[in-house]
DNA sequence: GTGGTCTAGACCACG
DNA sequence: GTGGTCTAGACCACC
């Protein structure tokens, strides 16, 4: 399971390891009912404290993407749903397009990127 | 210079505020020279600390947006261009991309709303 | 017997599986003298782990519901009582009454509520 | 705000916070709008980590009870409502009565101690 | 001065 | 051997 952190960014290490492990799931790189490696593992192998990826996992339990089975490790959940509105998941994307645009890009090159980002998101999916 | 906020949301209050001047700037609505109001008068609108505001701008100024003249307040910078690479941008894209996609919407219902989102971006531009 | 266990609940599968027991003493399923199925059995039918159910087993037996005859299983006993306090009793009472209150639910609907489930807990018994 | 911990329970500390400050929200002894005290201070008052405290006020907010505002400490939010569903609730509540039941106390005497444990609830309330 | 994040390390609960 | 909880303390982000 290939993970990668920014410790430049401001956006918090933990959410960072969560917003990884769910484009993992999206892209069928990580199906349901598959075991995800122990806190302690993906600590170890991102050189983070174990309470900062028990932290992310904690999220994506909450989000209702694992099941955590306390003593016995994590797994993928089959039925797999984000629980938030629409609406609420227009916002960072509104603003991820704006900063593109913002960056110069024109309307038809932001499309481009989205489908090339989209593309890369399936790209282990059968 | 219409503006909305989501105390809830847990994205900084600062923050929100510069992605939707930035919002503004992309649509047209605030074209190049606009002055912008002063930071008090955004803080006394939107009921928040004036030093939210301050930042806001600070931020947009860092970004190379926003050209704040001495005493005179802040304006729209003539070409403006967001300082970050493309592939820091593609980051939060790919976030949100992966979070709509986590919800259930297939590839061809998010370029749907990722068109959607671009014209009501760019509505009041000419 | 028949018990169901809720995979995804953060109680503890064992705490699951010695309420679900108390509920079926409770409820005159189980009555005194009758021997419960062994924890290999439990075990296999629930999926879960053989220790997860001899860890229910022996809650029950420290709360003297069950007697544990040395290699002859276990047996419900004649004279039921959960040794704890009223007052310990309560807390867990006033806690789920509380998340039916803030769930919208006005005091005679928890009211009825209560009474369907104190039927429900009875409905076996004679 | 007064809040009682058991430190012998097995119901962790924050579960246990929560849970007392969902009780005085309920109760109406903290109205929407209300500042909560500080986590430092709570953490101070109870003897334990502000880690902990922040836990239980992490808990609340994901669960739409509180607003908390960095930088400017939590209130709670006018229109409360938890997001389980009646069913879900149902679950600790059957517990609860079983509990009492084995305890030996008739369906009277528990429905006697319901009402006496809404009313506790509600006492404060307008 | 508020809450948020992260670390380090201990101990416990669980399966 | 797994995850959960708690502590202690540091540093940062935010208002």
């Amino acid at each position: 399971m290939h993970i990668t952190i920014d410790e430049e960014s401001r956006v918090p290490i933990y959410q960072q390891i969560a917003n990884e492990i769910k484009r993992l799931i999206v892209g069928g790189e990580l199906p349901p009912e598959t075991a995800l490696p122990t806190v302690r593992q993906v600590a170890g192998d991102l050189g983070v404290n174990f309470n900062t990826v028990a932290t992310a996992y904690r999220e994506l339990q909450e989000e209702g993407l694992l099941t955590v089975r306390h003593g016995s490790g994590a797994v993928v959940r089959g039925r797999q749903s984000d629980r938030r509105s629409l609406e609420e998941l227009r916002v960072p994307l509104r603003t991820a397009l704006a900063q593109l645009m913002l960056a110069g890009h024109p309307r038809t090159a932001v499309l481009h990127i989205v489908r090339e980002e989209l593309t890369k998101l399936v790209k282990g999916k059968k």
